[in-house]
DNA sequence: TTGATAGGCAACCAGAAGGTTGCTCATACT
DNA sequence: AGTATGAGCAACCTTCTGGTTGCCTATCAA
């Protein structure tokens, strides 16, 4: 659910856009990480709790890979909000004009 | 500089999208939020270290508003991943076509 | 079947984050 | 002048978060 706070974290944010790139085991994107596997793994579960991400066992790996929609919505929203704000601009401007 | 991580608050999403709808003050701000005049502060104080909110002194009252441009500066980043996981999907997509 | 590789689970820890309260300061109103 | 309103500062507390370590399980390959 709280998609921004799963992309408010730098790991998390280039975890992300290493399965951008294409799909992941976890000592794949623990390699050049910087943390422990664990770490990884945890960053990987607030990814896929916020729905951003879905793994797929594979043999003895779990494969990772984005979940692209999530993504859009979460542009959506901000689009949303710059879009109400470009309204109340209009306004104010209208409001300004008005007081000549 | 943590833009996502200042929009992954839901307090702070909301005084976002109220800001949205025009420049207010702090007690405005607080009027409905739940939270203290305080918190209000605070969350104001991330935003304004994300770039995403400025605020101007007028009288006794200190107005803010939406900072447009790093929302927009957010939206890109998340379009450049799904970008590139399209991408990705596209070799994806040929190299299983080349299994045949 | 033994070893190596990939991963899961749980406990633990330090520090950051969200929130509150109490006090002070400054501007506005009458 | 006196009071009410809007806001800043600092201390404090509790919970959440990021990260680690240690140990166990499962799959693959020799």
């Amino acid at each position: 659910m709280p998609v921004f706070a799963a992309l408010g974290d730098e790991h998390r944010l280039r975890l992300l856009s290493r399965l951008a790139a294409g799909p992941l085991s976890i000592s794949g994107l623990t390699a050049g990480s910087g943390i422990t596997r664990q770490g990884v793994t945890k960053h990987l579960r607030v990814l896929a709790g916020a729905g951003l991400v879905r793994s797929s066992r594979r043999g003895k790996e779990s494969l990772w890979q984005l979940e692209k929609r999530r993504l859009e919505e979460a542009r959506r929203s901000l689009d949303l909000i710059s879009r109400q704000w470009d309204e109340s601009l209009g306004k104010l401007k209208l409001f300004v004009e008005e007081q000549d």
